[in-house]
DNA sequence: ATTGAAAATGAAAGTTAATATCATTTAGCC
DNA sequence: GGCTAAATGATATTAACTTTCATTTTCAAT
């Protein structure tokens, strides 16, 4: 989904939502859904007063939680204490793994991995909603 | 490994360190040591506060630091913005699986899955120092 | 046992990211 | 254009840590 469908998958759930469509969220949406990585609200209000440079930190909080709301973006919280923001992967969910010495994030998914986590969890009697996986390591620059 | 041990570890590691022993850090290390849940600062502070009502919050946070140092315990973060710290588990690293309706916990652990992670590490040229597996769900009672 | 330097304590203050409040402005329906 | 609900942005509040600092305690050296 590129960032014009994403819009309009935002503006339809504004509308059923009785919301109203503002400059201020189209333009940090937009900003958004243009980032390709997993950005900090710090780092994306910063991007957006570049063009617009009064908005506020609450519009772009308020912004990203209305996407997280809506599917159209996830909420991460890698170790450093910042929530960080990325797009609804097209591939579908992906796991992480963080160099802890650059903090570069790549990006994996194993299907035989998910399925022993059903399996482990079964086992315990539970069952699975989400989940989160995350690998701390060195990247090969790093290591 | 027992409190008991767990005492000794902790006093040699102070010893190592030129630091002081005292009847607060042995009171909250022993309180901890024979806790076995995931437990927050507040929550061990107010065991604690049962037996020596004068010890300070800060006391017992900087008890935690100090046993998560030397490797006696480990902090947590599941998703409910408090620390968490578990005793060593004496079987070895393991995971969580949360009930995100009634907050229960429980552990396993799969050495497929940790296999697995490595070789998706590896793949991407990462090589892993640590991970974060959890899962959220519904426990037996509440699903 | 006394002493003195270094460390520990507990109360209080500071920090930081997230969240709420509120006066003012704006969107969108009539 | 006027009205009403929603949005904005500045500011205040919250919550979990983390640090500071005056006072107390430990412990090694007398
Ligand atoms: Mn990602
Ligand atoms: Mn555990
Ligand atoms: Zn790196
Ligand atoms: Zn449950």
């Amino acid at each position: 989904m590129d960032a014009v469908n994403k819009m309009e998958v935002l503006k339809s759930y504004l509308e059923t939502k009785g919301l109203k469509s503002t400059a201020q969220r189209d333009y940090i949406a937009d900003t958004f859904f243009k980032s390709n990585t997993h950005i900090s609200l710090d780092e994306l209000l910063k991007k957006v007063k570049r063009k617009t440079p009064n908005i506020g930190y609450a519009t772009v909080y308020r912004t990203m939680k209305l996407l997280t709301e809506c599917g159209l973006a996830i909420a991460r919280q890698f170790g450093d204490g910042q929530t960080r923001y990325e797009n609804l992967p097209q591939g579908g969910h992906h796991d992480h793994i963080i160099c802890i010495k650059c903090s570069k994030i790549a990006e994996f998914h194993n299907q035989k991995i998910e399925q022993l986590q059903m399996e482990a969890a079964k086992k315990l009697g539970f069952t699975v909603v989400n989940h989160k996986l995350e690998l701390y390591g060195y990247c090969s620059e790093c290591s």
